[in-house]
DNA sequence: GTAATAGTGTCTCTAAGACAATATGAA
DNA sequence: TTCATATTGTCTTAGAGACACTATTAC
């Protein structure tokens, strides 16, 4: 029995607990999240991740979710939602002790946060201009973004290697396209997040070539100019074989 | 702003936090788990994973490492820890809002936890005995184990198939060794953990050919039986190029 | 000798990556 | 026409998996 086991259950150590949200998608090839702009002390003007408390009555998901049409303004999106990690140093919030567990959201280019409401100040910016060092390849033309508050600039940037690893194994790279997509746009998907660009050729040969990954929809698109593309929805895999591999 | 955000800091929803821990090593060929009986209401009797509660001046980290030598009664072991997720749905504790942080710990085979202290119940269980479906390809001698406590289950589930994943992509399975291993001992590492058999020649050629995984140590050993072996060290590298497959 | 494990070699097949060539729309 | 993107094809090479064979100990 531990000393920490002997304490009354009514009288045990209170912590304060957190959801915060790093919620990324695609916008003009770039990889950007959503982001808020604190407007209260503690680290009032900087960068920070939308998040809030979980409610006595909710479980830790929901709080997610919750939040997460909160901040986008917008109530059963289609977005893919997984637990990141979870923060708890001692001083990680100065007024209390605060654990915070991380959710990552992957959403298709959606409408610009609706005004009002928590989403009044959440914008999307591409992660290459806050996280440059994500990014070793891009000429990263530094914009005056406020730092970030908090170890939230440690949260995305783990939420952004854990996106980088999901595309590899698993068709989530498609939560990033719209219902029907062309397999151009999905390469355009895995360039923005991996930072890299990709063989087009390869690309289609292998997308097409891994069983269940995409399945044709019927129509063609000429959205992204040049010769109309089949347009594809998902597939019904949740694990890729083979998998995406990562240009070393 | 939501309304969650006007909670005054001093009267934040309160929440109690623990560190659960799903401690992993190999043992006479079969993947084990470090299990405790509980001893008190709820679930008096059942099998659960060690942990207790966070104190207020310590890190999720620093609670993990800490019940890991309580429960051990060893200290500065070498053993790999990681975080694995965190488990908050609101019924998980009759008696209170209890959220779990709960960690992977890969160790060596250990010696058996010692009498005294919290260690006095804790003892290894093979996973195939308490949870046969993660091992399909064995026939399950299904002894007289309680059921687990919670969500205990679950958890431990989850903390298997993370070690299964992170043995394809990582040099982790060293973690079950000691400093100096055999070929042959760590295939059987990885055969245990998936729960499958490996051509131990191509094993061999794998492995050896893996840039950085592992180093030789210089000398041979018998104690597998056989020709002697020889022994390594483990490499220098943290991800595995190219990665470890699981067979289909 | 036999049994057991360690280690090497060889073959086949899948798939990754480089890159040529063709197809089909818009301006 | 030119330009941009899509799609197919071809070649080379790395590596996974099957499996024959040899090596070195204990008994």
């Amino acid at each position: 029995m531990t000393e920490s086991e002997l304490y009354d259950p009514a009288r045990f150590p209170a912590f304060a607990v957190t959801v915060d949200l790093v919620v990324l998608t695609v916008r003009d090839s770039r990889l950007s999240a959503l982001l808020i702009r604190r407007g209260e002390e503690p680290y009032a003007g900087r960068t920070a991740l939308p998040g809030g408390f979980v409610r006595p009555a909710e479980s830790l998901g929901q709080a997610a979710r919750r939040e997460l049409a909160e901040e986008t303004g917008l109530a059963d999106l289609p977005v893919h939602l997984e637990q990141l990690a979870t923060y708890g140093t001692v001083d990680r919030d100065p007024r209390m002790r605060v654990v915070s567990v991380a959710y990552l959201a992957l959403a298709p280019d959606l409408p610009a946060p609706t005004a009002g409401g928590d989403a009044a100040d959440a914008h999307w910016v591409a992660v290459a201009d806050v996280l440059p060092e994500l990014f070793p390849a891009a000429q990263n033309r530094a914009e005056g973004h406020p730092p970030f508050a908090f170890d939230h600039a440690r949260i995305l940037a783990d939420g952004v290697e854990r996106a980088r690893a999901k595309l590899e194994y698993t068709p989530l790279a498609a939560a990033f396209c719209p219902p029907e997509f062309t397999v151009g746009e999905l390469r355009r998907v895995y360039e923005a997040v991996w930072g890299v660009t990709l063989d087009p050729r390869n690309f289609h040969r292998k997308v097409t070539g891994t069983p269940g990954y995409v399945r044709p929809a019927g129509g063609t698109t000429t959205r992204q100019g040049g010769r109309p593309a089949q347009l594809f929805t998902r597939g019904d895999v949740t694990l890729l074989n083979p998998p995406m591999l990562r240009p070393a």
